[in-house]
DNA sequence: ATGTACCTTAATTATCATACAAGATCAATT
DNA sequence: AATTGATCTTGTATGATAATTAAGGTACAT
């Protein structure tokens, strides 16, 4: 009886351990920034312990966090040297996180708009064929979440990624899913980035999201795929006059 | 640009450090084994490090690898846990490698299609309009690898991932690419694991990817598009077969 | 007696400091 | 030009201390 008191949290994806990460992350962050270019070399464990203010161990063991995301590579003698882009593990939802402030450019958001094109009408077919009756559910309160959000920007931000979670999810693929915790890393960027979207333009991605509840309830994997390009071409459209927006 | 002296060696997969990546795979296949399951804690770090005979810094950094891709969390005082199958990045190259000899089942396999099913088609349309003339003329060499191959199943394989390779990038897509690596760790399994394929079987696929070739030199999108649907489709074909033998 | 809030304890990870080993670059030397 | 050795940086080992927190214990109120 005493056990019950569980805490709600149900999400152990989000646990946040202490002081290393920041070192990782600034070390990162230094990288995309174009501090440390592809190529050069980091200073010595012993210099960045120093600048950072920690021992080697932890500046040790946030390089062999970044040297497995693909970041850096560190060889005895030489140092620990940065990557190739092409080498860096931007598929990484932690990776894309730490790199999206820094691309300035709106290269990054056309290329996962792109990665959305080739899989979310595809996940959306999956989806209307194997979701099961709970996670329809969970669809249709997300969806409530966000008709309901009203002029709560960020209210709506949430249900909109929780959507697109358990579409993901819904595919009962491991690869999509993950892919979905990609985009959303990229999504929430995106969205920030993009400013306000007005309340109209919200409401017509609420009606194209309510047709992908309505086609995975009648398992119409057709119908799916077509809503899911509609969300898409919405997308879009957003992210071209976000760019407008920001070109002035 | 000094420091672009160019290895020959192409295959960036085969880097090695060490000593510690044998740890960090071995309690990696510990996981994946099922000797840790979802949830369960590890040993100690001082306990891992006998069992392994190596210091608990070689310990921790190991487990720091394995948190970075998700595998496990550690907490003070609670010990290094088992992460559920959901968190653990399974699109990371390098965890897909670990996990595949361990996936006893299809359904990893069939993931990787599917994935490639959504992907694949779009891949190549882009690689028609955006290819360089360098990257198509590396794609017909690669072409050249396969169908000179004849009995040489290896050199088969190699050239053929070669060859996937080169249109993910051609896409110049970063995330596409990242994913093409991806796709790349599953095929190397799956080939080993299809056992062999019939030289005919081979051949088709040779007048398939040619068609890529050609739809890539003549910038042709949709070409581009019907020929890689059409290697998938001989890919299917070439898993069912492999399903078919391994059950008998 | 029972339950609740608070405190103490202990176990484990997190960090630190130091030392030594191993590997690779560079330069001097032959 | 080749060899060899000096030297620098990462790799590993060891031991100690700090931080964190689950678990248990204690006092107190009900």
């Amino acid at each position: 009886m005493t056990g019950t008191l569980k805490k709600p949290q149900g999400d152990t994806a989000t646990r946040r351990p202490r002081v290393m990460p920041d070192v990782t992350k600034a070390i990162a962050s230094d990288i995309f920034s174009g501090r440390y270019p592809a190529g050069s070399s980091l200073p010595t464990e012993n210099e960045l312990g120093v600048e950072y203010g920690v021992s080697r161990t932890v500046i040790r063991e946030a390089l062999k966090v970044l040297a497995a995301k693909g970041l850096v590579l560190s060889r005895p003698r030489v140092g620990t040297i940065v990557c190739n882009e092409d080498d860096w593990n931007i598929i990484d939802p932690q990776v894309l996180a730490w790199h999206a402030p820094h691309a300035l450019d709106d290269k990054l958001f056309d290329a996962i708009l792109e990665t959305r094109r080739a899989i979310e009408p595809l996940v959306a077919e999956l989806a209307a064929t194997r979701a099961t009756l709970q996670e329809i559910a969970d669809l249709e309160a997300a969806w409530r979440g966000m008709a309901g959000a009203g002029e709560d920007l960020a209210a709506f931000s949430r249900s909109d990624i929780a959507f697109h979670q358990i579409v993901y999810a819904a595919s009962h693929n491991p690869i999509f899913r993950q892919i979905g915790n990609l985009i959303d890393a990229g999504l929430k960027f995106s969205l920030e980035a993009t400013a306000v979207i007005s309340l109209d333009r919200r409401m017509e991605a609420v009606a194209a999201h309510r047709e992908v509840v309505e086609a995975l309830r009648m398992r119409d994997a057709e119908a799916a795929r077509g809503a899911a390009n509609k969300i898409l071409d919405l997308a879009a459209r957003d992210l071209v006059s976000a760019k407008k927006l920001k070109s002035n």
